[in-house]
DNA sequence: TTCGATTTGTAGCCTCGGCTACAATTAGGC
DNA sequence: GCCTAATTGTAGCCGAGGCTACAAATCGAA
């Protein structure tokens, strides 16, 4: 991951040429896509530890629908970033990191099925959306969506 | 129950296993990642002809905010697939293909943001994040935004 | 225990979308 | 009209995340 300057605790100059506010937005979306598989594999990797005990490669690969070897790609991602760990032939399980990612994005993608369908998008649509749109909902916006859904 | 008449791609039996249908979440999201791109560059695009009256790759890029070289081989892209076609140092145009986009890009982008703003998201935030949630946003869940937002 | 099937890992290829550096073209001020 | 600045385009690099093909390790049934 790019260093991500985590400036979000700065408050923002209200006085910014007026495109740079649509630049920041776009740059957004694009972090926001670069974590959007690790998130997808952590939630995964714990369900399926959660259901069945372990996570093997393989069982990961076909929940994805990829081949197994992109998911032993991308598994070494998540321990380049400390989110995970494996043991040759014993699994893959979640660092405390991992561990925390995983829970986000699982009440994350919750929440945001749970507003779809409270809007009356259809169950599977509100399934299928959800997987995409959850990497993209703010923290900001994920409070307005349990406020709405009465959790707050 | 799985049912959805899908494209002649795939051809979806029944009586799938479980897992299949999560595989097929995750490769929806992937696919409609491959498309937001070309999404963003045609409308914004169209909104640059609409206000400056031309488009030009360096303003396209500012307003992206990634470099110039990166712009130009985006709009490669966009040309490639027929969607955009540019006259050198005379800037970007679209094609019929591209306008239709364009302007299907848009009206999503603005529904997205309005149902977010109408269920208490506050107006930054529900900008900053429509614009990666609007890339999976599919046609069954903008209706039912529009009638949530009473424009059936 | 042995041996074939399954699982896991590696190697190599591809496209995409970032970037910088540099080259070429055009536009504009003088 | 000339020269500089801006714009546009090209070349080459990179990492991410797909894939297939092949190799190695483990598992499990006979
Ligand atoms: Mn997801
Ligand atoms: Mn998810
Ligand atoms: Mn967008
Ligand atoms: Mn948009």
């Amino acid at each position: 991951m790019p260093k991500s300057k985590s400036y979000k605790l700065v408050a923002e100059p209200a006085d910014l040429p007026p495109e740079a506010d649509q630049a920041h937005r776009f740059e957004k979306a694009r972090t926001a896509q670069a974590t959007a598989l690790l998130e997808d594999y952590a939630e995964l990797i714990s369900d399926l530890i959660g259901t069945e005990g372990e996570a093997r490669p393989t069982d990961i690969a076909r929940r994805l629908g990829v081949s197994h070897a992109t998911a032993i790609k991308s598994i070494a991602r998540l321990k380049r970033e400390g989110l995970a760990t494996s043991k040759l032939y014993r699994g893959v399980f979640l660092t405390p990191a991992g561990e925390m990612l995983a829970r986000r994005a699982r009440a994350r993608h919750r929440l945001v099925v749970d507003l779809l369908v409270a809007v009356g998008v259809p169950q599977e649509a509100a399934e299928v959306d959800a997987e995409g749109i959850e990497h993209h909902v703010s923290d900001e916006t994920l409070r307005a969506f349990a406020t709405y859904l009465g959790r707050a």
